[in-house]
DNA sequence: CTGTGAGATGTA
DNA sequence: ACATCTCACAGA
């Protein structure tokens, strides 16, 4: 349909036709515009609109429109050439503004965040031969029409540099028509994968679960599917094969990856496999290289993107497959502007275009697992480690019967094991998930704690910067002298370990060890970090102590102890997902020993060695976890089965917030189910300043709070910086 | 009475 | 989101 086209009474109103169009504006619904004579637009198109006193771009909708004021409307600018966004690409966008409470507007922004990529790129000048011979053949000449076969197109000085002569020497064989000015298209952005370039050899087990993805490639239609297998199994090669399957068959494919930053191993190996890196879409990459894969996408020029949870708004016309690689991890739910959770709405993504989705993880989600189990996605497991990958040998360090000294933290267990991996010239890594030297500091004499001025919390001491920090809302002051309340002198004590006091530890029980400390605010940024993780697959440090980052991605050959040092640290932070966030943690910061082909231990200090957590670590089989905690979320009515919505109510102030929980409580007469937790459950977080509430609420309850919500908080009085809702993950509700 | 600024309002 | 408008209050 042509929109545009006769539209009942309204096209009586107005003189000329008249389009929806959705602006990158919080409304709740596309704005009107006119088509002048003589341009055409249909849905999907983008194009330039006047908004107020400037020019947005914005996509042509379709739906009913808005029968407003005549005198309001304003013809549309300008179309710009561009393939529109297709149909499912719409649909999807309202799926999601409609899901997660949010106006169509900001999420088609998200779609739409390439500002310079909505024309097309210029091409660029160069040359061509023309087959034809210069009249006098010297040396120099010579060698540039042999350089010019390599290739069909040549910028003027490419050439004359690729021969070793000077650009004259071309300008020359130009003014004779050996060569030609021409015009070509621009560079694509990525060369075209290979299917067949680096095929892998699948052990049997690979073979079979790669053959059952391909089907359902094959078969091109919606297809959730789990692929689930430990650290090492070769998940990435299986994923590998559908992918390749859905590229022979015409489609694009995306791949999404937690942390793109930190994962140059993933483009060697995907390099390796297709003999051309993918397209990398993610906050790092530079403006110009994001419109031109912006653009190409959108052409079909570029068949594979990898990236961070943005790139599910990337306006694939032809997309097959979509693969969610670690998809239990927590940075796929965005938690600001528009709050989504992209392996949810990947499978959303992939039920509307109608072909599969690969959620892969060694440790899935509990909700995906429960999906699984219920047959709502297909299960597909690779059981073995491939290779020679072992498992680490992992055992629990029971606190209460190993204790450190006191003011230590490592035990006596660990230190006699990190003495015979240094012997043994291999290498420790200790993980302890909080940064800075203590999470506390208190006055001995007067009890005094130092807490954030703005927040609840306490300041984290960071003694290599010297500074007290809130790691809420970033707030820090110097390390004082004297307590502030008491002014007594040298009497404040540090409380509780963070990765710089485990360091201080082991230098001094290993003074000869190389060792390192690795977190997310080392000096030097996130170029340093990648430089240290590199120096230390190298094997240039004995020991690496370091936060969850970790956890992932380097490979590091001699890595073959791991010690968890709190490893009960993560699990009474009032989080129902608390249980599963530390299980998947431990299990894959554990897991970093033993990909070597030597004998690898990890050991996991904790007070609660009978936690089902623990149990299940140790069992090294991930069956027993979810086994317990499924259960246990069953019995308490937590996410999935209490099919929990959650609401965020944030506030400048804590009483604001309060206020506001309690009024949505109390306006929604729909929803007696909203449940204001008490900071043991759902602590009162204060983030940059704002203080948030989360009601939990029955998601069947859904629909009248959504109406409520909307009719509360998107008219007047706007909550303008006061109130925001979050709807989080609620993976039955949607299929 | 004017100047300033935070918050409310509208953008088609 | 952003430009514009409105109304309260400070300064004179």
């Amino acid at each position: 349909m042509r929109l545009g086209a006769p539209l009942n009474l309204t096209d009586q109103l107005f003189p000329e036709t008249i389009v929806p169009v959705l602006v990158p504006l919080p409304s709740d619904r596309p704005y009107s515009y006119t088509v002048p004579e003589g341009m055409a637009v249909r849905p999907g198109a983008i194009v330039q609109v006047p908004l107020g006193p400037r020019q947005v771009a914005g996509v042509v909708w379709d739906g009913p429109i808005d029968a407003i004021d005549a005198k309001k409307l304003r013809p549309i600018t300008h179309v710009f050439e561009c393939p529109p966004l297709d149909e499912t690409m719409r649909r999807f966008i309202d799926w999601v503004a409609e899901y997660t409470l949010s106006p169509p507007g900001l999420v088609v922004r998200m779609a739409l965040r390439a500002p310079a990529a909505f024309d097309p790129e210029p091409w660029i000048t160069g040359i061509e031969a023309t087959g034809e011979a210069p009249d006098r053949l010297t040396a120099a000449r010579q060698r540039v029409i042999a350089a010019a076969e390599e290739a069909h197109a040549w910028s003027k000085s490419g050439l004359a540099h690729a021969a070793g002569v000077s650009v004259s020497v071309v300008d020359g064989l130009i003014k004779q028509n050996v060569f030609r000015i021409t015009r070509f298209p621009p560079p694509p952005a990525v060369a075209e994968p290979d299917t067949g370039y680096g095929r892998a050899t699948l052990s049997p087990d690979q073979a079979k679960a790669a053959g059952d993805l391909v089907a359902a490639v094959e078969q091109a239609s919606f297809a959730p599917i789990l692929l689930e297998g430990a650290t090492g199994s070769g998940k990435t090669e299986v994923y590998f094969e559908a992918v390749a399957s859905a590229l022979d068959q015409g489609k694009q494919v995306l791949i999404l990856l937690p942390e793109i930053a930190l994962t140059q191993s993933f483009i060697d190996r995907f390099d390796a496999r297709f003999g051309a890196p993918p397209a990398e879409w993610h906050s790092d990459v530079p403006p110009r290289r994001r419109e031109a894969i912006w653009r190409q996408v959108a052409e079909g020029r570029v068949r594979i993107v990898a990236g961070a949870r943005s790139s599910l708004f990337l306006p694939f016309q032809e997309l097959g497959l979509i693969v969610v690689d670690e998809e239990h991890d927590p940075a796929y739910k965005q938690e600001d502007r528009t709050f989504y959770h992209a392996r949810d709405m990947a499978v959303v993504r992939a039920s509307l275009g109608g072909f599969p989705v690969v959620l892969a993880s060694a440790t899935p989600s509990v909700e995906t697992r429960v999906n699984a189990g219920s047959g709502r996605y297909a299960h597909v497991r690779l059981k073995a480690r491939h290779g020679d990958a072992a498992l680490p040998e992992l055992a629990l360090v029971d606190m209460r019967r190993h204790p450190p000294a006191r003011g230590r933290f490592v035990s006596p267990v660990l230190a006699t094991e990190i003495k015979k991996t240094l012997q043994r010239g291999e290498q420790t890594l200790l993980f302890l998930n909080r940064r800075g030297y203590a999470p506390l500091t208190l006055c001995r004499v007067c009890g005094h704690r130092f807490q954030c001025h703005n927040c609840s919390t306490w300041l984290v001491d960071h003694r290599l910067r010297g500074i007290l920090q809130c790691h809420h809302c970033g707030f820090s002051m110097g390390r004082p002298e004297a307590c502030p309340e008491c002014g007594t002198l040298d009497h404040l004590v540090a409380c509780g370990p963070g990765v710089e006091r485990i360091a201080e530890e082991i230098v001094e029980d290993f003074p000869d060890a190389r060792t390192i400390v690795l977190s997310s605010d080392i000096a030097g940024g996130p170029r340093r970090l990648r430089r240290e993780l590199e120096a230390v697959a190298d094997g240039e440090a004995d020991i690496v102590i370091g936060t969850q980052l970790v956890a992932k991605g380097h490979h590091f050959p001699k890595m073959t102890l791991v010690g968890a040092i709190d490893a009960d640290l993560g699990l009474a932070n009032g989080d129902p997902r608390a249980a599963e966030r530390t299980f998947q943690l431990l299990h894959q910061v554990t897991g970093r020993a033993g990909r070597t082909g030597l004998a690898s231990h990890g050991l996991i200090q904790t007070f609660q060695p009978q936690h089902p957590v623990m149990q299940a670590l140790i069992a090294g089989d991930p069956e027993n976890f979810y086994e317990s905690e499924i259960d246990e979320r069953r019995r308490s009515a937590l996410p999935p089965f209490g099919r929990l919505t959650a609401i965020i109510v944030s506030a400048d102030t804590r009483a604001d917030a309060e206020n506001h929980a309690r009024e949505i409580r109390k306006a929604a007469p729909e929803a007696p189910e909203i449940e204001m937790l008490g900071p043991a459950e759902a602590p009162l977080a204060v983030v940059r300043g704002r203080h948030r509430f989360r009601l939990l609420v029955e998601a069947t309850r859904r629909a009248p709070i959504q109406s409520y919500l909307r009719a509360t908080f998107a008219k007047a009085p706007r909550p303008r910086g006061s109130v925001q809702v979050q709807i989080d993950v609620d993976p039955q509700s949607f299929l």
